[in-house]
DNA sequence: TTCGGGCATGCAAGATTATTGTGCCGGGGC
DNA sequence: GCCCCGGCACAATAATCTTGCATGCCCGAA
């Protein structure tokens, strides 16, 4: 696994990451306006993130019901044999799903959690029987429907800018 | 809450939708180019999307290994009161919180799932501390903490063309 | 202290890409 | 059969992005 040190990140460039985590769809200018620096400056900073894989993605984030019905649901689930060849395989089938939004392997008595978006309650279900009760690995599985999205987005928290260069 | 009731979406809606929520970063004439249209008509789509509030917004994606230290852990929560007016104020403290990432109001002895991004360990655990113990009205939490994210995103499955127009 | 290199910047030209106006075509209603 | 409406392609225009270049700053080395 690429474990990359990290680049330095300056005043500056938390001030843009954060920007573009709020939204990526600003113009250069726009931006080099907020963080006082010129639009040719923050398409090289830009374009180093990318470089650097710290963005690793652009992406529209779609209203789940706007787009029609929508059920999302979480589902915590513990592995039978904890092989790691079983644990291979289980992520595998996660990362192929595209009804499955996240994934996190986590401490504790459960061993993932997961993350559903389905079109209905009935394909959630549909869902949980086939990537969860079919897999006779599965000691157990709980599903947490979702009633209501109070918050949702992948914005991280930036770390305070290195005491490098102001 | 402004419940439209869903605009209805062509075979070409869907394609685009899909590109867009792949990769939002495209070329109008890139995405023409996938889905049989020309740049303009593709634009114009676009714009209605945003317009029926379809497309919510547009991010960039950081990697959180990348950006820092980084620890995800998700919270299962339950209140202790269930008056509206406790929810509304619990919602409230969670959309006001940077480090939430999301959170959803759920069926079941649980009455949240919230997960959390932190920059370390004994930040998470502060988080956990502010957001969860020093409210007196939750009966009880339990702290999910992540080894590995698996999969992440926010990417919704798009309901079948309606047999509208092909 | 002074010199030289690396690095990031602003500016401006040039290339891409997005936006908008226009006319055309096909389907549904009258 | 005719008209209206919606969506399309095309083209001109506008906006945005990209890149080359010269400059200034900070640093380490002499």
């Amino acid at each position: 696994m690429p474990e990359t040190p990290t680049p330095r990140l300056d005043e500056t460039d938390v001030l843009l990451l954060d920007l573009l985590q709020d939204d990526a769809g600003r113009t250069l200018y726009e931006l080099g306006d907020q963080v006082g620096l010129s639009p040719s400056a923050v398409q090289r900073r830009i374009a180093r993130y990318r470089k650097d894989g710290l963005i690793s993605r652009q992406v529209a984030v779609l209203d789940p019901h706007r787009v029609g019905p929508t059920v999302l649901a979480t589902v915590l689930v513990t592995l039978d044999q904890e092989s790691f060849e079983h644990h291979r395989e289980f992520a595998e089938r996660m990362r192929a799903e595209p009804q499955v939004q996240q994934c996190y392997q986590v401490a504790g008595p459960w061993d993932y959690v997961v993350v559903l978006a389905a079109r209905s309650m009935r394909e959630c279900g549909r869902l949980g029987n086939q990537l969860f009760k079919a897999d006779d690995n599965i000691r157990r599985y709980e599903t947490l429907v979702a009633f209501d999205t109070i918050k949702t987005g992948l914005t991280l928290p930036l770390p305070a800018p290195q005491p490098g260069r102001p």
